[in-house]
DNA sequence: TCGACTCGCACTTTTGAATCGG
DNA sequence: ACCGATTCAAAAGTGCGAGTCG
């Protein structure tokens, strides 16, 4: 299946951590594209006020004087099925355990330089500053937003890991898991229920995993905003769902578990 | 009263340890 | 002793529906 291209649905921005700048924890918003209310990383003083997720750090920065010279590319592979659900208003559910999200995020990445490490990291940030109701058959914002929870970010297991292994392979982000529990120790990405969300990807140069720095490239699909809820809304979603997702098997018609 | 949320259920897939044979 | 393939049980991931909460 031909994924789609680096130019289409894709935007990217490549920033550069400073290394004698401002506070290289919290890099200043990239450009072209409206600034999260946060940084991408919390700041140290964040990190220090709640329990750090286990894969969740902040570390010193790494100056760097390889900046990737060929530009460095990222395609979602099941742009396709993004598509279908994105068409209908894709909802993920939360829950305080923490779910996967579904479709997940698996992509390709090109240009990277193959001798250096890199670490990939997903993070979630707020499309809008609304809440959403589902009235009728669509959803319509009924308020405002409520107040940000403090960002997480999922680092991709293998990370970090060299050029050679990333290219040429499919990364998938599948164990990343939401929540709504604002307390969450698991270190999972915690959001609100009824908001809106994109997710983006980023890829850092990096030594091992606390030395980050250097070249930094941030992605996002647009197919894959989505609606954060406790249950579905949308029976058109709740289908889709069973039918793409195998773990629903049980719910498909020819499913024992199927409702009549 | 109502919408949002939680929890347990039955089902499926995934994962990893144990076992077996070459 | 080692390694790869196979088996199997436990863990994890699904949506549903009933019950709870504010």
């Amino acid at each position: 299946m031909p994924a789609a291209s680096g130019e289409q649905g894709v935007r990217e921005q490549v920033s550069r951590m400073d290394p004698a700048g401002a506070d290289p924890c919290c890099p200043s918003p990239t450009e072209g594209e409206a600034p999260p209310p946060q940084g991408l990383f919390p700041t140290s003083c964040n990190m220090a006020a709640r329990a750090p997720p286990p894969r969740a750090l902040a570390p010193p920065p790494v100056p760097t004087e390889t900046a990737g010279k060929e530009q460095v590319k990222m395609e979602l592979e099941n742009a396709s099925l993004w598509k279908q659900f994105s068409a209908v208003g894709t909802e993920m559910i939360i829950t305080k355990k923490g779910r996967r999200m579904f479709p997940g995020l698996s992509v390709k990445l090109s240009g990277l330089n193959p001798a250096l490490r890199y670490i990939l990291l997903l993070d979630i940030v707020p499309l809008d500053s609304s809440r959403y109701r589902f009235q009728g058959d669509a959803w319509q914002t009924v308020g405002e937003a409520e107040a940000r929870l403090p960002d997480r970010v999922f680092i991709h297991p293998d990370s970090p890991a060299t050029g050679a292994h990333w290219l040429g392979r499919s990364v998938a982000f599948h164990r990343a898991k939401l929540t709504n529990h604002t307390l969450d120790s698991q270190g999972h990405i915690i959001l609100h229920s009824l908001h809106r969300y994109q997710p983006r990807l980023h890829i850092m140069e990096a030594r091992d995993m606390l030395r980050w720095g250097g070249a930094q490239h941030s992605f996002s699909f647009p197919e894959t905003q989505f609606l954060t809820v406790t249950a579905y809304q949308n029976p058109r979603i709740t289908e889709l769902k069973i039918r793409s997702n195998p773990f629903a098997k049980g719910f498909r018609e020819d499913g024992r578990n199927c409702k009549k």
